[in-house]
RNA sequence: GGGAGCAUAGCUCAGCUGGGAGAGCAUCUGCCUUACAAGCAGAGGGUCACAGGUUCGAGCCCUGUUGUUCCCACCA
């Protein structure tokens, strides 16, 4: 009964429809089932600003690999999903959309802006989940989570108390990096460096003994507003006898002294650095060392405070012109010279970001770090490719605190309280009411939040429910496999690392899967501003979404960047529709929807091929997948599918199904659908929607693809004997195509073919596709066959002979055989010279010397039949 | 200034613990062989960047060189 299928697959008539089965049917669903062992991903959880990009795509994709993959294993598997509140990033586009409206957060205050930013959350927060399931991720989603959701937030209070209260949260007047467009400290890990073209000015300061000037240079004339010293190197004989004297600070007026401090560098410059405190985080720690006065010259907006009149209110850099130019007048100004140096600017805003003394709440990293450390040298942790421990150690090993407050109101405001009264710090886990010290009841809440990654450090155990002890928590924490990409390491990686084990004992997950960059086709990184990103979304409009996870799974070696080539999802598209159209195949070549059982003893040798073939194809994905080496797998599916079963076995097929005899014609059947669907499912992680549309429509038992059973290897289809006897068919076809494609012998042209071999009773039994796929009107095999008149071909196992007699020029084929011969003959001495090496003799394994012996022997055999061939030929 | 990656067919990339170099696309030649022209059958195309070394054997391991990309770093 053969099913209508259409002639290529449509990847929008089914994706939806499938997306939808599978929620109805729950398998997404993690049911924290007893006895079983689980497998868990946390999703990285995408910003709710956000919209799915390649990267997303990529990332997701190989999750979701993995979780069906485990999941058709037999494991309790769960892939929880969520998203991140963002709140520098979601912040600045309420702010900019407010001020399209002409109104400032101030205007609304904090309630105000929250309620416009949980309605902003509430219709755009959505949007990447909705595209998560385009993708056909198979995330639980009744666990979704937000990193600014209820559970969240207890489960920071709950970590800034006991960091509090070890003293490894603190509270301290520092210079951190301050970002003046998004008026708000940001961590180390938030600065990115870029090299940027200035100046460098040289400047003089004036002894105040009028004994001359000290000559020195800045990148930041601006900053001389708030120096407090000028430093030397105490080792520099040049400077020996100035250190302890005093300068007249230029415009400014002021006195400073010269300080001597290692800092310094005695080669650079005029190895004198002038110090300001309050805006250079290196000036900072000479003043704490010399105690010198810390004056910050700068408002949160990188302008001039009122404290200097002339330059109040200018902008950090109209004031640089403005003082450049009063140094001139004032004859401070020595020379100016071209510089290039790296300037910190802001992860999100790109602004340059501006050093600033102002008090803030950091995480002591130290103790932190060194456990996280030890967690990957131990082997806890590995992170594949396993290079990338190596950026994770420098980072940890190298880390300064984190500062972790951050001036805005989109995110876990930090609980901590000020009294009034008494000055102290009250830190809760629930609202306070009163100050814990001296409970006076005027205490009033820190105005400002945590940084985003400090909830997403949380995010493996806080959305398992943690700190309740709850069912979740304990069956899926810690969680098996983080997937990411290499630039997380800093932000996430590692500060989900020391979180997991400082506040519940153990990693939060024992592997770290690494992928690199999707990067446009010239392989520059896909941006806004270039305009070169990809919309996965549209390429799954235009060639579905299996083709593009099949196309970035394919060739994709963990942690390297690859590049979008639209050619190649085009290709995955094709692959598409080849299993499409087998299954087509299949179909129309079947009588009933029934399942029709393999029967081993009945098995043709074609059969026992393909089923050892595909017995090793299932060892091979399976040991694949388990080394996360999905690139391989995937590519081992593409093979097995589109060369071994489309293009020979069911071709092979066509022989037995087209014929009468009803038994073979069931036995190839139940060869075919046995095959086919088990391999589908080997193909289901990487291209789920197809698999599952083509699995459901063959003879099936179960509901779904998803949830059935993962091939496993079996010694019963084993074959090794008919694996090579019919590679021996194959090699006869491929030759007589190989020499009528040489002759252009169009296929309609049939020949009589004669096989001359001592395995004759293999190649009879083949002769019915040999005479489909080598275009031969029959086969026959000979001992022996008078050859005059015919095309001739040799392979290791057979003389193949085809009269074709108006084709046949004798000095033609003579030419031929002897180019085969000088081929036979380079073999021959490959495995000669290998045989006769002692030290290949002695120290190569045993098997591999036996294949040299068998490889030597058939090279032989297939001399002398080319050279009796060639005599024969000559003799004509 | 440190650290890392990459260099393989015309293009984009695979190549797992060392055992006779692979895919897709492109090119060329034949095919509308009733699953698929988004297809089928063939073909051509590579000193695996360069130079040394280890080994019976190196695309793979070691050293150096060149080119390229990235990460980190306070030289004012």
């Amino acid at each position: 009964m053969a099913k209508e299928l259409a002639k290529q697959y449509n990847p929008k008539d089914v994706e939806d429809r499938i997306y939808k089965q599978w929620l109805d049917g729950k398998y997404f669903h993690a049911k924290c089932e007893e006895g079983k062992d689980t497998y868990t991903i946390v999703i990285p959880p995408p910003n709710i600003t956000g919209q799915l990009h390649m990267g997303h795509a990529l990332d997701n994709t190989l999750q979701d690999i993995l979780i069906r993959f485990k999941r058709m294993q037999g494991f309790d598997t769960l892939w929880l999903p969520g998203t991140d509140h963002a709140s520098i990033a979601t912040e600045a586009k309420i702010v900019e959309k407010m001020r399209e409206e002409g109104i400032t957060k101030e205007d609304i205050g904090r309630e105000g802006f929250l309620e416009r930013a949980w309605d902003w959350k509430k219709q755009y927060g959505g949007r990447i989940i909705e595209q998560l399931k385009k993708l056909g991720s198979s995330c639980d989603w009744d666990r979704e989570r937000f990193t600014l959701d209820e559970g969240c937030n207890k489960a920071v209070n709950e970590v800034f108390v006991r960091l509090y209260e070890k003293g490894l949260i603190y509270r301290g007047e520092r210079i951190i990096n301050w970002c003046p467009h998004c008026k708000t400290s940001i961590s180390d890990a938030e600065v990115e460096y870029e090299e940027q073209a200035g100046h460098f000015w040289h400047l003089r300061y004036p002894f105040k003994d009028g004994s001359g000037y000290l000559e020195l240079a800045t990148t930041r004339p601006e900053t001389l507003l708030g120096d407090t010293a000028v430093a030397v190197n105490p080792n520099d004989e040049r400077y020996k006898d100035i250190i302890g004297k005093t300068l007249i600070l230029p415009l400014v007026h002021r006195e400073i002294p010269v300080v001597a401090d290692d800092y310094v560098e005695i080669e650079f410059g005029t190895g004198v650095v002038k110090i300001t405190p309050a805006h250079d985080p290196n000036d900072f720690e000479v003043g704490l060392r010399h105690n010198l006065p810390v004056i910050n010259v700068m408002t949160d907006d990188a302008k001039i405070t009122e404290d200097y009149p002339k330059y109040a209110g200018m902008d950090r850099y109209e004031a640089r012109k403005a003082i450049v130019a009063d140094l001139e007048a004032e004859g401070a100004l020595v020379r100016i010279e071209d510089y290039t140096h790296n300037v910190g600017t802001c992860y999100r805003c790109s602004s340059t970001v501006e050093p600033r003394v102002s008090k803030q709440w950091f995480v002591k990293m130290k103790p932190l770090a060194t456990p996280a450390i030890d967690a990957v040298k131990n082997g806890e942790t590995k992170f594949i490719p396993q290079r990338f421990e190596k950026v994770y150690f420098h980072w940890l090993e190298n880390i300064r605190d984190w500062c972790i407050s951050r001036q805005l109101w989109w995110g876990h405001r930090i609980p901590a309280w000020y009294c009034a009264d008494c000055g102290e710090i009250t830190v809760s886990k629930t609202a306070a009411h009163e100050c814990k010290h001296c409970g006076s009841k005027n205490i009033t809440q820190d105005p400002d939040t945590l940084d985003t990654w400090f909830s997403s450090a949380l995010w493996p155990f806080s959305t398992l429910g943690w700190p309740e002890e709850t069912e979740d928590l304990k069956h899926y924490y810690p969680t098996n496999t983080l997937v990411t990409g290499y630039d997380i390491i800093p932000f996430w990686v590692m500060r989900m690392m020391f979180s997991g084990i400082e506040q519940t004992g153990e990693v939060p997950f024992n592997t770290v899967l690494i992928h690199g960059l999707v990067r446009d086709s010239q392989g520059r990184k896909m941006s806004k501003s270039l305009g070169n990103g990809v919309d996965p979304l549209e390429v799954i409009d235009t060639f579905g979404a299996d083709a593009l996870r099949f196309s970035l799974a394919t060739g994709n070696s963990p942690g390297n960047d690859m590049r979008y080539i639209p050619e190649r999802v085009e290709a995955s598209r094709n692959f598409a529709n080849k299993i499409w159209n087998a299954a087509r195949f299949i179909l129309m070549n079947l009588e009933s929807d029934n399942e029709l059982p393999l029967d081993i003893n009945s098995l043709a040798l074609e059969d026992k091929w393909i089923l050892s073939k595909y017995n090793t194809l299932v060892a091979e994905v399976t040991d694949n997948l388990d080394k996360f080496e999905l690139g391989l797998a995937v590519q081992k599916l593409y093979d097995f599918i589109w060369d071994i079963f489309c293009d020979w076995y069911i071709e092979i097929c066509k022989s037995r199904l087209n014929g009468d005899d009803q038994k073979a014609k069931d036995t190839a059947r139940s060869v075919l659908i046995y095959v086919f669907t088990n391999t589908l499912k080997l193909l289901h992680p990487f291209m789920p929607f197809i698999t599952e549309e083509v699995w459901q429509s063959m003879p099936h038992s179960g509901e779904s693809i998803m949830v059935c059973d993962w091939p496993k290897f079996s010694e019963d289809l084993a074959f090794a004997k008919e694996e090579t006897d019919f590679e021996k068919i194959m090699t006869v076809i491929r030759a007589i195509r190989n020499r009528r494609a040489e002759m252009n012998v169009p296929p309609s042209k049939k020949a009589k073919v004669f096989i001359v071999s001592n395995d004759s009773k293999t190649f009879l039994s083949g002769s019915a596709y040999i005479c489909r796929l080598g275009f031969a009107s029959s086969v026959e095999t000979p001992d022996s066959f008078e050859a005059e008149g015919s095309v001739r071909v040799i392979t290791d196992d057979a003389t193949v002979y085809m009269p074709m007699k108006e084709l046949v020029d004798v000095s033609a084929e003579i030419e031929r055989l002897k180019k085969d011969l000088k081929k036979a003959e380079q073999d021959k001495i490959f495995f000669e010279k290998k045989l006769n090496n002692p030290g290949f003799m002695a120290k190569a394994p045993a098997q591999l010397v036996e294949q040299q012996k068998a490889g030597l022997s058939k090279a032989l055999d297939k001399i002398a039949l080319i050279v009796d061939s060639i005599k024969d030929l000559e003799n004509m």
